[in-house]
DNA sequence: CGTTTGACTTGATATATGTCAAAATAGCGC
DNA sequence: GCGCTATTTTGACATATATCAAGTCAAACG
């Protein structure tokens, strides 16, 4: 089971969303030796289910394991002392959740799921362990690990500059292209999330967020229906973020 | 040379700025064999030196090693087409620089010394290839890089969120433990840049990073003389910030 | 159906930051 | 020390976003 679910096709197509609103291919390599593929699906030993609201993972959790989603999405946050929540991140089917905590052997964040979903385990040692052997897959942990840092300083550090529109279309833009690489629509947008999440997550009022979205409909950039969103120029939001 | 040059205490002190304004120790781990220990030496072939304003490498300069600062600071940076100089981070002596083109085998930003400075050379080819020999090097190694990651989540994210006094004492919160950390006083600080540079790097303008400053002053924060700032009240900075 | 509830939108106003302009200061060569 | 220049500070005003407060809408439920 768990990874052995996912025939061929689909973990070429895992992904990793990154860097100021474009997505890398994600870790799982695909250059491998069939052998060595074999070796990388029978580390996946468990695969589990979520239904809305349900943790993953809890600040403080000991870290052991990456998470491949197969299906439905999740959300990360930080809860502060008051109870104001941070979302620190969205993750969506084909993506790997996890790799925040790497370095702390504990998680830092929370992460719960946004709709029911499922998540194949990957046992972190066992990751490690195999990638001494398999250099290609060390290779490509690395960079998975290190585009992180370029995410950083793409989309993040980028926020601190960016006005509260800007930041929306970057949004939007990211959701549009993981959307686009996981086969599904890049203009047809189902998000998962709430206005005060995506404020949250872009440092922005949900007043904020909400005016951002009608007036962007007002100049036909996008159709908005509440959570269903409809990109009609996208060549314009990615002028909009400089790119 | 290089690496040889510097001693075991040294080594032990080669730290990274990360996270949150916290800093963590750094990639070169104490836990190596004597025998061990020489090889990571010998790893390193290439010291180099550099006046203000050189460049250590420019974007799209084929990535191959990662430099640990022996003396002097650097700033990385994103020239947009328009000529705009978004400053993406500043390196001190002991820290790591180049993390951010692993994943890319090219250089994405530019980093030019701030001042005279040396740096070691360490070939990435041959770091990786001792670490897969060497499995606590390569924890360490994943380590670094993911605490990047965490990094992420922690200043640049909250950058987003933050008020410019709010990220003026992040900061200076992240300057004085980087300073620390190398054995220098943790409330004299000797700023490396210009008004200009922290704005670019915080996403404020120049003025506004000049007004928080003088405010702070005013407030009996800090004692601030151009570039030299004494923190008179490290505690309330980091009730600023939120911890 | 009508009611309830939560999410979303919209408006009025306050506050924070950006913008433009000028003055003060520090650094530096002579 | 003097004068030059770049940096920094400060002020007045414009703009963007937050805050507070209603109002709308849609799904869920009796």
């Amino acid at each position: 089971m768990a990874l052995n679910d996912i025939n061929q096709t689909e973990i070429t197509r895992l992904r990793v969303a990154c860097s100021n609103c474009n997505l890398r291919e994600l870790c799982l390599p695909v250059d491998l030796t069939p052998n060595e593929m074999t070796r990388l699906e029978e580390l996946s030993n468990q695969k589990r289910s979520f239904a809305t609201g349900d943790y993953l993972y809890r600040s403080g959790d000991r870290f052991k394991s990456l998470h491949a989603i197969r299906s439905g999405s999740f959300k990360t946050r930080v809860l502060h002392e008051d109870g104001r929540e941070q979302v620190t991140g969205f993750l969506m089917a084909g993506e790997i959740i996890g790799l925040e905590a790497i370095s702390t052997d504990a998680h830092t964040c929370e992460a719960l799921a946004m709709e029911d979903s499922e998540v194949c385990e990957l046992p972190y040692a066992k990751l490690a362990e195999l990638s001494r052997e398999i250099p290609s897959l060390q290779r490509h942990l690395y960079k998975i690990m290190s585009r992180e840092i370029v995410r950083d300083q793409g989309i993040m550090l980028l926020l601190g500059s960016m006005r509260a529109e800007e930041r929306l279309a970057a949004f939007l833009l990211n959701m549009s292209q993981r959307n686009a690489i996981h086969g599904m629509s890049a203009t047809q947008l189902r998000l998962r999330m709430s206005r005060l999440e995506i404020g949250s997550y872009l440092g922005l009022k949900l007043e904020t967020v909400s005016r951002a979205f009608s007036h962007f409909q007002d100049e036909g950039l996008i159709q908005v229906k509440a959570r269903a969103v409809e990109i009609l120029a996208l060549p314009k939001l990615r002028e909009m973020v400089g790119k």
